[in-house]
DNA sequence: CTTGCTTAGACAACCTGGATGTCATTGACA
DNA sequence: TGTCAATGACATCCAGGTTGTCTAAGCAAG
C-alpha cells in the first residue's frame, strides 16, 4: 500500500520526535534535567568553535540576542563558561565545561542506543538502507536545528 | 558507513522539513498565502468531524483556547465558517468552506507530487521500503502535529 | 594620531503562539 | 428542579524568538 505524500511527511516527523522525545526523557532520567535538544545543539556548536554569541547565533540561524539568551541558560546551569579574552577586552570566550561535555556524551550514547534498538527492530541492512536513501533525498543533516513556531509562522529560507 | 543516532534523528527532521517547507512555499506560489502546516492540520481535523473549539483542541493536543485562536484565523481567511447550531445555542458548528477544501486538496496534491519526485529519485521500491520500515518503527502517523517550541520547552507526553 | 567602518554585546520593546485560570452559560440527567 | 459537566470567552502569563538602538572595541586608511 502506498501512502500519501502528507503521510510520508508525518512519518518522518514521527520518527524524529520519537527519537528526540525518548532521548530527552532518558537524559532527564539519568540526572540531566531540563536539557532540551536546543541546548545540545548549542553546546555542540560551542564545542565546535563558536566562541561568542554572534557566532553561535550564526551557526544556529538565530539572532545573536537569541543566542545570548541560550548562553545565559547554559551558563547558569554550569554547562558552559564565559570568560573574557584578556587580549580582547570586549570579546568573550565561550567554553563547554566538563559537565557540559558529560551531557553531550550521554546524549550521544542515548541516541546511539536508540539507533541500535531500531537496528534490532528492522535489521541492520534495512536501517542502513533507510539512512542511505534519506541522505540521498535530503542531503547531509542540516546544521541548523530549528526555530520555534515554524509550523505556524513564516518559514524563512528552507534548510 | 553507519551514522550516529543523532545524525539519524537530524536526517528524519531534514526530510520532514524539506517536504513541509517546499509544500508551504509551493502552496503560497499557487495563491494560498500564509497557509501554514498547522492550518492544514486544523482544517483536516475539522473536516473529519471536530465541530467545536474544545474538540479541535483535543484532537490537536492543544488547549481549547489555542484551538480557538487558530479557528479565528481560519475563519478570518474564509477557510472555515462558524455558525451556531440552532438547536444548541451555545454550541458552534465548524465547517470547512469550499475555499478551505480547495486548500486541502491543493496541499495534498503538492505533497503527492513531492512524493512522486522522491520516488523518481530513489526508486519506487526503495521509497516503499522506507515507508514500510518507518511505519514499523514509529507506528502510524501521529494525529497530533506539534506544539511550537517543543525543541526547547517541556515536551509533555511522547507521541 | 585621528577618523571612520565593522562588529560584539547589552538593553529594551515587541510579537507569536502557546498555557492557565476564571467565569457565565447551557445542556443533560438524576 | 437541582446539580454537574463542558463549552467558549476573556484576561493574564510565559517562552523564545525578533528588531532596533546604543556603546565600546578593533582595525584600517588617511
Amino acid at each position: 500500500m502506498s501512502r500519501s505524500g502528507a503521510d510520508l511527511a508525518l512519518l518522518l516527523l514521527g520518527g524524529f520526535r520519537s527519537l528526540v522525545d525518548t532521548a530527552t526523557a532518558e537524559l532527564a532520567r539519568r540526572g540531566y534535567q531540563d536539557v532540551r535538544p536546543v541546548h545540545d545543539f548549542a553546546m555542540r556548536a560551542i564545542a565546535a568553535g563558536a566562541g561568542n554569541a554572534s557566532e553561535l547565533g550564526r551557526r544556529l540561524s538565530v539572532s545573536k540576542q537569541a543566542a545570548a539568551k541560550t548562553i545565559a541558560v547554559l551558563q547558569e546551569r554550569g554547562y558552559v563558561t564565559r570568560d573574557t579574552d584578556p587580549r580582547h577586552a570586549r570579546r568573550m570566550r565561550l567554553q563547554v565545561t566538563p559537565l557540559g561535555f558529560e551531557v553531550l556524551r550521554t546524549g550521544e550514547a542515548i541516541f546511539d542506543e536508540l539507533r541500535d534498538q531500531w537496528e534490532r527492530q528492522i535489521g541492520p541492512a534495512q536501517l542502513e538502507n533507510l539512512e542511505t536513501h534519506l541522505t540521498e533525498l535530503v542531503g547531509d543533516p542540516p546544521v541548523r536545528f530549528d526555530t520555534p513556531g515554524w509550523m505556524s509562522r513564516d518559514l524563512g529560507e528552507p534548510i
